[in-house]
DNA sequence: GCAAAATATTTCAACCTTGAAATTTTAGGC
DNA sequence: GCCTAAAATTTCAAGGTTGAAATATTTTGC
């Protein structure tokens, strides 16, 4: 016998969720605006660019567009510009692969990777400042929650 | 004696509300990226047009401009584009407000009224099926830490 | 080898978003 | 009653975002 479809199982676990939805993504907007405007006032520049920036940090040896697409979790067309005015900034290169000319590896400069190590320090602490009326226990119990979520969707997805 | 400040209290603590955010926020936008192709492919509009439409449906009275723009989280200039916009489909109207020229009541249409309806159902259902996984306990666990979180920052801010 | 399918990226129009400047109207001080 | 400050909104330029179409290159099937 199959469990009948969660949608259909509990009306008061549908609006219970409901409300978390809502609430989570008010909060994440809270937190972004103010780290945008933290970031434009301090560093002068934005969100986007520090993502890309961020996922860049961690891979040395560089990424593809595709790459960056896929982990930042938007268009192809949307990193094509933010990368765009990276390079224009200074902060990042494309090299040619050899071997495929469709692509190119994007990587950080000197630049580029001076500049995100001090907007990250100062990021840490923003965050800490902004949440912090989150206990750790409280912090370590919703991430767990957070990323059991985003594993099974990886899965089904 | 005063507490020491929370950034510098217990530096796991920073760490682990870090990866929260982290978290939190993928979790956003994963749930974000797909409302909005649900809102496109089944109803023809955007996450933004649902979001004031959704703020006029409890304001039946309805709202000023600053008033959604407060309460969506958005600056007034971005409102004043997706209401001209929703005006054009007939959705919502701007009432003239006797005793203020600067202002006007921005009120949904009865197409408005009926389209949202549609919508909120679809979208309540969409919302069940994508956090399907949280139980009924951990949303309301989770829900109201989020709260917590808000009320905080609103009087803080 | 070559045509066709697959892959990686860019381009583009439409929309969203912000923050600052401009506009219009109202309220206050005198 | 004026003049100035305050308030509500719109306008605008710059950038972010998507999805679809276009471009360029590589891989595959035969």
């Amino acid at each position: 016998m199959d469990a009948p479809p969660e949608t259909l199982e509990k009306p008061a676990a549908n609006k219970e969720r409901l409300r978390l939805w809502i609430r989570l993504l008010r909060a994440a907007r809270v937190v972004e605006g103010e780290l945008r405007d933290r970031l434009k006032r301090e560093f002068d520049t934005t969100l986007p660019r520090f993502d890309v920036l961020s996922a860049l940090y961690r891979q040395p040896e560089g990424m593809l567009m595709s790459d960056l697409s896929r982990f930042l979790l938007v268009s192809n067309g949307n990193v094509t510009g933010i990368v765009d005015r990276l390079v224009t900034d200074g902060f990042v290169v494309r090299a040619n692969r050899d071997g495929d000319r469709r692509t190119s590896i994007v990587r950080l400069t000197e630049a580029g990777s001076a500049r995100f190590a001090a907007m990250a320090e100062a990021h840490e602490i923003w965050i800490a400042e902004l949440l912090g009326e989150v206990s750790e226990e409280d912090a370590r119990r919703l991430s767990v929650m957070l990323k059991a979520f985003r594993s099974n969707w990886e899965n089904e997805h």
